[in-house]
RNA sequence: GGGCCUGUAGCUCAGGUGGUUAGAGCGCUACACUGAUAAUGUAGAGGUCCGUGGUUCGAGUCCACGCAGGCCCA
């Protein structure tokens, strides 16, 4: 006979490690996936993480949520493939082998080669895959870690490839240039990285201008001019002088307040009116001047005066046009489009003027906002004819400008002996003498701040444009936008916020990264860049290598296995349908475009594979942090929507962060990272992912506190475990197996139907949750249900019917009732606690063999029964639970303990309808209180005190203001007035003089009070309790006492639940001998007693205290029989 | 500086479409229960719903401006 397995107590993280060992055994996970083989697959896409980092605990946060929805859709009956994969080129992976070889980047090429520092950085980037794959099964995150999709895989950059072919033949591929910090001394462009270095910032003295930039007068910009012939000017400041004639716009914030003011230029004491911003005022004039007359002025007084005139805001600016200020260089497409007004969302006014120079080519910032304002850039032609900016790569002015052509625009870069003369002068001194001897400068001082410096040659920085290629976002951009309008982001905000608002400023995307271990861009140009081809296969590239071959620029064909990487591919020449060599064009690609080339490459499409491809794309539903809206979510989306015109995915949550319990951010060197290993080994996977999805949303911020855990443990897993050993005890001891069919609902108990009504409710709650990808609402409703309806109602009601008597039918239906709500449990948690419901599943089918599933995770989810759903029911229990409870405070309210059973209860009811609904429910009251009978008080007797409140809902519609006069009239009604308004159906009151009828819709009216009984109320119900004890109560009372106590000495003598006995007694209390024969048989059962005798001397009993009086019992054990 | 998120009891969190007495669990205190027992029940204490204005008869909820924390971007 196979028995339900019994636990003295769960070892949570043992559970893990032995369903773990089960599914590995019986390869569950693959079953999931075969077993599913024909049904409509659910497509998943797993974010690559870069392996070259050990996981933290957010990490199985992320991979929580992952799972749930995968293991939710199998039940759901979809077939879920689910690829791994790895992150595995970038920036990371070559500063931790850097740090590794003590190098830097200028060794490489030099004292390492490339291909050595790659074949380093292939080794680094999976140095902890071990350790990942590892808390990968330690928390159940099912994916295919066997055939994970690899970044640096041939195939993989294979695909990677063919996209970048297919955006060119779209013609979205393009060169172009970004402004990037660029070093002319050494001549080499910086990355982000090397600026962070320490060092770099040095503070430096440099000369700063604020300009004049002269307003033209047209419809936008006529409010500032006040007179005809007015000379309005606005102030703008620079620290960089020498980009003043590459000036093409002017920014202002949108929100700042600005003023126009009439004052003399201090250095060609000319009237003007300058605009600058309001809170910088004071910066440039002082409250003294303003006490001076305009007219007093004086061409070199010392004091100028000054007179605010106009007060508005950066909006009202925008778009005003204005005279280019050193016009060196201009053209048509300038003048129409350039030197105007702009909104700069970077503006401030804690330094300068509150209106920034832009100058597009030698700032990021200026650089952005032209590209976005559409505003071009100052350029000049080559001796090539391309566009190049004022200033060469060796940081010199070009011949155009022509005062300062040859001119370092910096004066570091001069030689040390140049800058000794004592006649040099920097460039930026004389720009500025020139401004000022032209009106064009309204201040000049030296300005010290902190500067970017090149880490090699200790030379300032400058911003300067560089060659990238870019893939053209921006032409695509409203379809880009309407397709994630078709996206369901959860949460919502993230998309059509975070998301939508990056989308609606897109810029190009700037694919080129001067790194080596990446995939390279595979463009070959011409020497005079007039031809290109870009390869988009290694087939195509073998082709194409013959053709050198053939032309006598390559010496053999590429050899088989050739690695797309850097150096090899270096060393491709190609031959240009001319006939000119074509070189590689020297840039990786941004690794976010691998991870975005995921869908395709990882099934190496389109060389393989293609009907795989086709079936699981788009991703249903992808999940990953909200710091990747920028990375993945968006690398993902602009390939898919650029190619195939799709999205690349359908749902979609952007996890939030995992803070400390503090609320702080986790970091190794703040030391309060937490360690997953550690949680997990201690907690088990079960309860940590259980505490991470109900505690909070997961796109919410987590603050992890390790004690939820153990609440969690405790109350939900502890109340289950529990529920299923009580089931499991009694169930082994009636032989229960769940063989016979079901029994039917015309057999069931009240609370049986109850429950089974209330465990469809909730499978229906669940689905939608979890449908809804709302994995907190899910995790959460099984719990309450757990808990609070099965646990502490259902079982608690229930639980004689376990332990008492002969099997029978009554009991068999608790049991059925009892094993599907916890079976259903199982199935409901799988997708949270994948480990603890597969064990249950297992426990409880172990016997029964009901279901044909060797695991909860191929079962499918529970089918709801809607018939057995009984609204009227649910609430009908609602009520019973109510009224128990209020009866329980009664009773704590006079100290009368439960045991003692009560006479009566009084409930006073409105209606026909409250009474037929208590009336079903009154035996769970009456068992649940234990009271004898349940009264019900009509209200025709006319001695209930009512309640009346308003009813501001439809109050407040047909009365609005008058309110405050008529909630108190209503709640000043007494009881006749209450009376009258029920018998006619409405009532009339005054208001200012004015009468208004009031009807029974506009006012609840409830029982509050009965006049002599002692009553509690809530929530519209009240319950009275009759307290006066007879004789035959307080014995029966008694009886349960004793029962109390022999069930006492049972447990202290530790006999078993099944084990029979006789009992002896003596007792001097005449009640207590009484109550011993009146209840002689219920003693008996509930005891397991065979026979209960008085005897007058029991030398070998014990004492035993109730209430005072003394008994003395000797319990014998029989010797089990037969 | 911009975008987005969060702010409710000591802690973790609920609070469609505005409705007057703001809830739950944990924790705390007291009592009860005692064959689910490392469980359970009942009651109590605990709140300027981040602040300030506004809309409204009525605001935790709607609007505006702030403050604090966080993420991304600059």
């Amino acid at each position: 006979m196979v028995k339900f397995r019994e636990y003295k107590q769960i070892n949570y993280p043992e559970v893990g490690k032995e369903i773990r060992a089960f599914w590995e055994n019986n390869n569950i996970f693959s079953k999931t996936i075969t077993e599913r083989s024909g049904e409509p697959s659910f497509t998943f896409f797993e974010g690559p993480p870069s392996a070259n980092g050990t996981p933290g605990i957010h990490h199985v946060m992320a991979r929580a949520v992952k799972d749930i929805f995968c293991r939710y859709k199998t039940q759901k009956g979809f077939q879920v493939k689910r690829k791994g994969g790895w992150d595995t080129h970038g920036l990371p992976v070559e500063l931790q082998v850097e740090k590794e070889l003590g190098i830097t980047k200028d060794y490489i090429g030099k004292k390492i080669s490339i291909a050595d520092y790659n074949k380093k950085c292939k080794e680094a980037v999976m140095k902890f895959k071990g350790k990942w794959d590892e808390l990968t099964r330690q928390i159940g995150y099912w994916v295919d870690l066997e055939n994970p999709y690899m970044t640096f895989d041939a195939h993989y950059m294979e695909s990677v490839w063919h996209l970048l072919k297919k955006l060119h033949e779209k013609n979205l591929l393009y060169k172009g240039y970004t402004v990037q910090p660029f070093s002319p001394a050494a001549g080499t462009g910086l990355s982000s990285h090397e600026l962070n270095q320490p060092g770099t910032y040095q503070n430096i003295k440099d000369t700063s201008v604020v300009a004049q930039f002269k307003v033209k007068p047209t419809q936008q910009s006529a409010f500032l001019f006040d007179q005809e012939e007015e000379d309005v000017r606005i102030l703008a400041w620079t620290t960089t002088p020498w980009t003043l004639p590459s000036n093409c716009a002017l920014a202002v914030g949108d929100k700042i307040h600005y003023v126009k003011i009439s004052t003399f230029n201090p250095y060609t004491y000319q009237p003007v009116s300058v605009i600058l911003a309001r809170e910088l005022i004071n910066k440039y004039f002082t409250e003294k001047a303003n006490q001076i007359v305009l007219s007093d002025y004086q061409a070199g007084d010392k004091l100028i005066p000054w007179k605010l005139l106009n007060s508005f805001t950066g909006k009202d600016l925008l778009e005003i046009r204005y005279e280019q200020l050193m016009p060196y260089v201009t053209n048509d497409k300038l003048n129409e489009k350039g030197f105007r007004v702009i909104s700069g969302d970077f503006v401030s006014t804690e330094d300068g003027t509150g209106v920034v120079h832009t100058a597009s080519v030698f700032g990021a910032d200026d650089f952005r906002i032209s590209q976005q304002n559409n505003v071009p850039a100052v350029m000049v032609l080559d001796d090539q004819g391309l566009e190049v900016p004022l200033v060469d790569r060796k940081g010199c002015f070009v011949k155009e400008v022509t005062d300062f052509a040859g001119k370092y625009v910096r004066e570091e870069y001069y030689p040390e002996s140049v800058r000794q003369d004592p006649n040099f002068k920097p460039t930026d001194v004389l720009i500025a003498i020139k401004l000022k001897e032209e009106n064009l400068a309204f201040k000049v001082e030296k300005y010290e701040h902190s500067y970017p410096h090149c880490w090699r040659t200790d030379k300032p920085i400058l911003y300067y444009p560089l060659d990238s290629w870019f893939i053209k976002t921006t032409a695509l951009k409203d379809r880009l936008v309407a397709l994630n309008n078709t996206i369901n982001w959860k949460p919502k905000s993230t998309g059509a916020g975070r998301f939508g608002n990056w989308l609606e400023n897109l810029v190009d995307w700037n694919l080129s990264r001067s790194r080596y271990w990446g995939t390279p861009l595979p463009i070959w140009v011409t020497v005079d860049k007039s031809e290109k081809k870009c390869i988009g296969s290694i087939a195509e590239l073998r082709t194409e290598v013959d053709q050198a071959v053939a032309a006598g620029l390559m010496s053999e064909s590429l050899p088989e296995n050739f690695d797309l990487h850097r150096p090899f591919v270096d060393d491709v020449i190609l031959v240009s349908p001319k006939g000119q060599p074509m070189h590689r064009e020297p840039d990786l690609i941004d690794v976010w475009f691998d991870s975005g080339a995921m869908p395709y490459a990882q099934w190496h499409y389109p060389f393989e594979n293609q009907d795989l491809f086709n079936s699981n794309y788009p991703a249903d539903f992808i999940a990953e942090g909200v710091d990747q809206t920028r990375g993945w979510f968006f690398t993902l989306h602009a390939i898919s929507c650029l190619l195939f015109d799709t999205v690349a995915f359908k749902n979609v949550i952007a996890n939030g962060l995992v803070l400390d319990k503090n609320g702080n951010k986790m970091s190794k060197r703040l030391g309060n990272a937490v360690n997953p290993f550690d949680v997990i080994e201690q907690y088990g996977p079960d309860a940590t992912r259980w505490y991470m999805i109900s505690n909070a949303n997961p796109w919410d911020n987590l603050k992890f506190d390790a004690n939820g855990i153990l609440d969690v443990q405790r109350k939900f897993f502890g109340t289950l475990s529990n529920t299923y050993s009580f089931f499991a005890l009694y169930a082994n001891l009636d032989a229960f197996n769940f063989k016979n069919k079901a029994i039917a609902a015309t057999e069931k108990t009240e609370s049986d139907l109850w429950i089974i009504s209330r465990l469809n409710s909730i499978v229906r709650e669940v689905d939608q949750y979890y449908d809804d990808y709302e994995p907190t609402k899910a995790a959460r409703a099984i719990q309450s249900f757990t808990v609070n309806d099965l646990s502490n109602w259902y079982v608690r009601l229930n639980r004689k019917r376990f332990w008492i008597g002969d099997y029978n039918q009554n009991k068999e239906v608790a049991y059925q009732t009892l094993y599907t709500c916890l079976h259903t449990i199982a199935q409901l948690m799988a997708p949270v606690a994948p480990f603890y419901a597969e064990k249950l599943f297992l426990d409880l089918n172990s016997v029964t063999k009901l279901s044909s599933d060797d695991s909860v995770h191929l079962a499918h989810f529970p089918v709801i029964n809607e018939e057995a759903i009984d609204t009227e029911l649910e609430a009908r229990m609602r009520l019973a639970q109510l009224a128990s409870s209020l009866v329980h405070s009664l009773r704590k309210k006079q100290k009368i303990k439960v045991r003692q059973p009560l006479r009566k209860i009084l409930i006073p009811v409105l209606n026909e309808d409250e009474k037929n609904r208590l009336k079903k429910v009154e035996e769970l009251i009456i068992n649940e209180t234990n009271v004898k009978t349940i009264d019900y008080l009509d209200d025709d007797a006319g001695i209930l005190i009512k309640k009346i409140k308003p009813n501001f809902r439809t109050l407040g519609v047909k009365f609005g203001a008058q309110l405050k006069a008529i909630t108190p009239k209503i709640n000043s009604l007494i009881q006749t007035d209450i009376a009258q308004f029920e018998n006619d159906g409405f009532f009339n009151i005054e208001i200012e003089g004015e009468m208004i009828e009031l009807l029974l819709t506009d006012v609840e009216i409830s029982s509050q009070d009965i006049p002599g009984w002692l009553v509690a109320s809530m929530d519209g119900l009240t319950v009275a309790l009759d307290i006066n004890l007879s004789d035959g109560l307080k014995k029966e009372g008694l009886s349960r006492d004793i029962v109390n106590r022999i069930q006492n000495l049972r447990k202290d003598q530790n006999l078993e639940v099944q084990d029979k006995i006789d009992i002896l007694y003596s007792t001097h209390d005449k009640l207590i001998k009484e109550a011993m024969e009146v209840h002689q048989q219920s003693i008996q059962q509930e005891t397991q007693t065979k026979t209960i005798l008085f005897n007058a001397d029991l030398p070998n009993g014990i004492s035993l205290d109730i209430d005072g009086a003394e008994i003395i019992i000797q319990l014998n054990l029989i010797s089990y029989e037969k």
